[in-house]
DNA sequence: GTCTATAAGTAGATAGAC
DNA sequence: GTCTATCTACTTATAGAC
C-alpha cells in the first residue's frame, strides 16, 4: 500500500472541490480541512492558491495537447471520431471547474487567458481536421461556410456541454455521463453525412437513449 | 433634462460592471466609487449586494418571459424567427454576467437557481414551438429525435454564445454584435430546412459575413 | 438622501515551534 | 513535513451625523 504524497492529495482534493462547488467558493482552509491537514501545511506545499489552480490548469493543458494532436493526413473513421469525443468530454468534465466560472477564473489568474484561448483554437482546428478528413473520404458533404460554422459549434458544445447538462438536469441524476454530450456532438455532424454513415450513427446512438 | 434616480443609477452601473469584469469581482465599494457616491448611500438604496443582483435578475426574468411568450399556433416566418433571435441575443448579452460565472452566481444566490432553470426550460419550449411551426408549414423536415437534439442545441447556443464569442475573439473587436450569434443559430436550423428556405437564409446571412 | 467612520467577518498568506 | 497562531487586506454591512 503506497502512501500518496500530501502534495498530490492537495491537488486531487482541490480539483474535486473546485468542480463540485466552484473554484471561487473553495478557500484554502476548506481544502486543508477536507484533507485533515493544517492551512500552514498546505502553504508549505504551494506558495499560493493560484499555484494550485495553475498546476491543475497545466495538467489540463497537457492532456488536451496530447489529445488534440490529430494527424493532418489520417483517414479517420466514425468509430475513431466517437472514441476521440469520449476522451475529449471526459477530460473537459474532469476539469469542468475551468468552464463553470470561466470569466472569473481567467480574470483572477491572468496568465491563463492566452493559454486557454490557445487550447480553444486547437480544439477548433482539431475538429476541422477531422471534418476535412470526412469530406476527403467522401462521407461528408458540406460547404466551406457550413464547415466554419460547424467547427465553431462543435468547439462551443465541447466546452459548455457538461456545464449546461448539469445545470438543466440537476434533478434527475448527477452522474457526469459524457455519453449524452458525445451523442449531441454526433447529431451536429449528422446532417452533413452520407446516408450510410447516418445509419451508422443512428445505430451507435441507441446506447445513449 | 431629467435627473436619473440614484437607485436606478446603481442598477445601471452594477449591470455594466458585472458584465465587464464579472459579478464576483465587483465589490459594493467599486459600484459606489464608479458613481461617486458613498458606500453608505448605496446601502441606503439596497440592503445588500444580493438585492442588486436579485433586482437585475428579475428584470432579465421579466424580459425573457415577455420575449418567450411564443403563441403555440402561430405560423412563424423565417423573418420573424430571425427577428426573435436578434431580440433574444440582445437580451442575453445585456445580462451576460449571469452566464459568465453561472455556477458561482447561482451558488451564492440560491433563490435564483430554480428560476434560472425555469427560464432555460422556457427557452427550449420556445424553440420547439417555432420548429414545430416550421414543420407544420412544411418548410422543415426533421425527425422527433433530431428535433430534441436541435432544441437543446439551440438553447445551449443561446445561453453561451456571447460568452464563447467574447472569449475566442477577444482581440479583434469587443462589440457585442448579436448578429454572429443569430447567424450561428440559423445555421443550426439550416440542414433541416427545404431548399427554398435554405436559399433565403443564405441571402439573409450575407449581412453577417 | 447622502455622508463618514467603523464594525464584523473572512480571505489568503506568513512566522516560528515541533 | 506538519502544526498553531497570527497578520494583513479586503468585503459586506451598519451606525449615526448632516
Amino acid at each position: 500500500m503506497k502512501k500518496i504524497k500530501t502534495r498530490d492529495r492537495i491537488l486531487e482534493a482541490s480539483l474535486m472541490l473546485f468542480n463540485s462547488i466552484g473554484e471561487p467558493n473553495v478557500t484554502t482552509l476548506l481544502i486543508s480541512d477536507e484533507l485533515d491537514i493544517s492551512p500552514g501545511n498546505l502553504y508549505y506545499h504551494f506558495k499560493s492558491k493560484g499555484d494550485i489552480v495553475g498546476e491543475l490548469f497545466a495538467s489540463y493543458e497537457h492532456e488536451m495537447h496530447d489529445l488534440l494532436a490529430v494527424p493532418e493526413d489520417a483517414e479517420i473513421s466514425l468509430d475513431q471520431q466517437s472514441f476521440f469525443l469520449h476522451l475529449l468530454f471526459e477530460t473537459v468534465a474532469r476539469y469542468r471547474f475551468l468552464y463553470q466560472d470561466l470569466v472569473n477564473v481567467l480574470s483572477r489568474y491572468e496568465q491563463l487567458q492566452a493559454r486557454f484561448r490557445r487550447i480553444l483554437k486547437k480544439k477548433t482546428r482539431g475538429f476541422r481536421t477531422i471534418c476535412e478528413s470526412f469530406r476527403h473520404q467522401g462521407i461528408m458533404d458540406i460547404t466551406d461556410g457550413e464547415l466554419d460554422a460547424l467547427c465553431e459549434q462543435l468547439t462551443l458544445t465541447a466546452c459548455y456541454w457538461s456545464s449546461f447538462d448539469s445545470l438543466s438536469h440537476l434533478d434527475d441524476r448527477e452522474s457526469m455521463d459524457p455519453g449524452r454530450g458525445v451523442y449531441q456532438m454526433m447529431y451536429l455532424l449528422l446532417p452533413y453525412l452520407k446516408a450510410e454513415e447516418k445509419e451508422q450513427i443512428y445505430l451507435m446512438s441507441r446506447d445513449y437513449l
